[in-house]
DNA sequence: GTCTATATTGTGATAGAC
DNA sequence: GTCTATCACAATATAGAC
């Protein structure tokens, strides 16, 4: 019985690992019970079926995927704050969980009709989003900008290098392994110094 | 003997759709002999094995996927035409092969060692491109700006979108469908647009 | 709850007739 | 070159002992 929690943990750690590394169709529940260092059958007893693991997985993954946008909307800082501290913490995220974004966005194409559950589940709406990022744009002393274009070139700013990662350390620095980091390290400061350059009032 | 090429034709088209819309792993050998019309054992009989198969259709779609950056470097043009060009034909190229992305990029992380041979066969090199654009815009009269991660930003802004698509259907229009082609009509000035305020001086 | 053994199905690949 | 039939094995899933 208190083995039981801590089972069902295990397993769900080594299934979040294999999962997010190999995709659902890449991933195998022999690999995964290998992860986990229990068997195979154990995974059926405690999740039923590969699928209904795989779900488990993705709804606890979902979540992190999707930006917190709070610091966004809070009303206290700047709009120049605002987008800094924004793209830090986010690519602070995906740092630590660099393939998520491939994972999650792999999954999403699959099967979109997950997504009305899942986003429901992180209870963000469209209202939310663009409704107060526009409000906020007009407030500020800045051009007139579209604030759904500013709002996706600033995520695919931050995510799109993850999903592309080979090829731009294949691209850009020749192979050499570790640079990655230090490119995103370096967009921490550089991405939200070319948006503000872009679209503050001059 | 006529009828081979006509064959392999259709067995490469039918291989092609269903690996971009599927990938390695969720492809099925029995649903691109459906998709060709034909038997299943003519795909080995043309291709020897599903990795073969596999291969013959990556190698072909990877060079659409690498933009024509001939176009950055070409001298003739301005650096505000150029960008707008480049932007222009690489988000019409994608609106034609628009789950391409997502293909592309799934395999090169599923198995970035081809990388190498395939960059070859495309013929990029590392000194092309980072040292010409760098080059061009210092020539030009711009801002203090860093080639490499302009270029990044570049393309994350026009290939993100496509990745995305379900998520920004979701978020963005609530799920109406053709909207998503409205929205790249609009980026193809958005996004020049935005880069261009960003870099020039004023 | 956890294991071993086994069933069941799916899927890539081959043999052989035509 | 193309088909039908079949193999071989991989992978999910279940039965049943402990």
């Amino acid at each position: 019985m208190e083995q039981n929690i801590n089972t069902e943990e295990k397993i769900l750690n080594a299934a979040k690992k294999i999962f997010i590394l190999k995709g659902m169709e890449g991933a195998r529940m022999q690999e995964i019970a290998d992860e986990a260092g229990i068997n195979k059958s154990l995974l059926h007893y405690y999740f039923r079926s590969k699928e209904k693991l795989f779900e488990a997985v993705f709804r606890n993954t979902f979540s992190k995927f999707i930006p917190k946008i709070d610091v966004l909307l809070s009303s206290s800082k700047s709009l120049e704050d605002k987008i800094k501290e924004f793209v830090l913490e986010y690519l602070e995220l995906l740092q630590k969980n660099p393939h998520l974004p491939q994972f999650i966005l792999q999954e999403i194409n699959r099967n979109p009709d997950r997504l009305v559950e899942l986003m429901n589940l992180v209870g963000i709406k469209k209202i939310d989003l663009l409704g107060h990022l526009d409000k906020m744009l007009n407030e500020s002393n800045i051009k007139r900008v579209n604030a759904k274009h500013l709002f996706i070139n600033l995520i695919s700013m931050c995510i799109f290098p993850f999903v592309a990662r080979p090829i731009l350390e294949h691209v850009i620095f020749d192979d050499q392994h570790d640079s990655f980091e230090k490119l995103i390290e370096e967009r921490k400061t550089e991405v939200p110094k070319f948006i503000i350059n872009s679209i503050i009032n001059r």
